[in-house]
DNA sequence: TATATTTGCAAGCAAATGATTGCATATTAT
DNA sequence: ATAATATGCAATCATTTGCTTGCAAATATA
């Protein structure tokens, strides 16, 4: 278990995004964490080290508790690598809906070319 | 191989993120996303199987040879999911910003505070 | 038609992943 | 001091992943 360890990776799985989830707004300490889930304490608690590993958490240690919160900035890297293709895809549909706008406009539009074939 | 198939997965592995970028533009045969990595044409070929089976990708058949286009609006998925945190933590910081420079522009601020203690 | 090209499918494999159970350690409450 | 609580670490295990190689099918070219 030491391999590929990046934040991609990390949001990949369903239960860490979870987690993301409940420690986004504060933090949260471990077994409060774990009870929320079916799966057994260690599960968790080696989600919760992978997220660490990767920056995507910060623990503090309170007592004999361990609060995990979360380092959102983290996610950053994802951000823009989405960022970037959503940029891309938007400005298309926004292109092709003022194409088609302007098409149905066009008074003396020659509505033939809609069948140009191949 | 018949397991967990979603966006967040597909795009964790390096290599698809890879193809992602090679076809964002314009479609692409399979062929020739292959040759741009050093993995086999069936590994590769298996990588355009899972995008596919996740619908962030089209194929086009033409010939004997398969073009394939991205479809960058299923990484909508993602994007909200990173939008929302990315929202939280940058209100965060422009909170923080604002905090701190009220604090250093106020004449009688009394500095001590930043002391206080646990 | 014979041959080359493009690609998929299947079997096999090592490594990574996600989970479990049992035990150890530190801190807090009795 | 003793018991209870919060948590980590290690061993183990079934799946999943990513890759490879070999073979088959469809299409294009000589």
């Amino acid at each position: 278990m030491e391999a590929r360890r990046d934040v991609f990776q990390a949001i990949a799985d369903p239960t860490r995004r979870a987690i993301i989830g409940m420690i986004a707004q504060q933090p949260v300490n471990v077994n409060t964490i774990a009870e929320k889930f079916d799966v057994s304490r260690q599960a968790i608690s080696l989600h919760l080290k992978i997220l660490s590993e990767c920056g995507l958490l910060n623990i503090q240690q309170q007592g004999r508790e361990r609060f995990c919160e979360a380092r959102l900035d983290k996610l950053n890297e994802v951000h823009e690598w989405v960022a970037q293709y959503h940029k891309l895809w938007t400005g298309r549909m926004a292109a092709l809906k003022q194409f088609v706008e302007q098409e149905e406009l066009l008074p003396k539009s020659p509505k033939k070319h809609k069948k140009t074939k191949k």
